[in-house]
DNA sequence: TTATAGATTGCCT
DNA sequence: GGCAATCTATAAT
């Protein structure tokens, strides 16, 4: 899990025009890339949230300025604010017109992890893989650590490198997938459409992946 | 116009 | 295990 067979290069803006089940399942695995810092970290924790008919999901209201991206083209940053402390980092997916998106719960660190952990405010020279863990681990730790906020990230395009923050292919492919409920929220609780590599330390939650 | 809940995290007891 | 932090969107006066 640790190595990149080949140098990432970018997903389709085709990838992401599908329905958010599929394209959160297919994210599992992928390498999330920062330009500036360089930063790059596997995906290994997913939630799908399906559009209007996704009571949990912010397209379920209808379009609003704050959402406006989760019903545009697929393949854009959507960003919002949680708790007046956090960004959350969410894809956005199916065809222009159609809400969807896909929210990013989990990395795990390849390369840039000093400012990474600098980002976060953490020490992780000479310590073990558990302060590792708390790098990016969580969907409001990992957009801390990629420096992602709303002003700078939401609408950019994760199909360019050009945009600076965008999703690429390195060869890595994913191998048992689980799927449960999604964390964190109170309606449509019951769907499972939480999607993660089981095992992997960096999944977020208070079971799978504590150490 | 005012109140409240929220796709979270970290520090408190 | 409980709760504060603190902005935004939406519901309730």
């Amino acid at each position: 899990m640790r190595k990149s067979p080949t140098p990432p290069h970018p997903l389709t803006r085709a990838f992401f025009a599908r329905n958010p089940r599929r394209v959160a399942r297919e994210l599992l695995g992928k390498v999330l890339v920062r330009e500036t810092p360089a930063l790059t970290a596997r995906i290994v924790e997913v939630e799908a949230y399906l559009g209007e008919n996704d009571p949990a999901a912010h397209s379920a209201a209808g379009r609003t300025a704050r959402n406006s991206i989760l019903f545009g083209p697929p393949g854009y940053a959507y960003v919002y604010f949680i708790y007046g402390t956090h960004y959350c980092l969410n894809v956005s997916c199916e065809p222009d017109g159609r809400a969807g998106g896909v929210l990013f719960r989990a990395l795990e660190p390849l390369t840039g992890l000093r400012a990474m952990a600098q980002a976060r405010g953490i020490e992780i020279e000479g310590t073990e893989s558990r302060n590792l863990r708390q790098l990016t681990s969580g969907p409001g730790r990992l957009s801390e650590a990629f420096g992602v906020t709303r002003a700078r990230d939401n609408g950019c395009d994760l199909t360019s490198p050009a945009s600076g923050l965008w999703i690429g292919d390195d060869g890595y492919r994913a191998r048992n997938i689980r799927t449960t409920a999604r964390i964190g929220i109170t309606k449509a609780a019951d769907k499972p459409l939480r999607y993660f590599l089981n095992g992997n330390p960096f999944v977020s939650g208070p079971k799978t992946g504590s150490m």
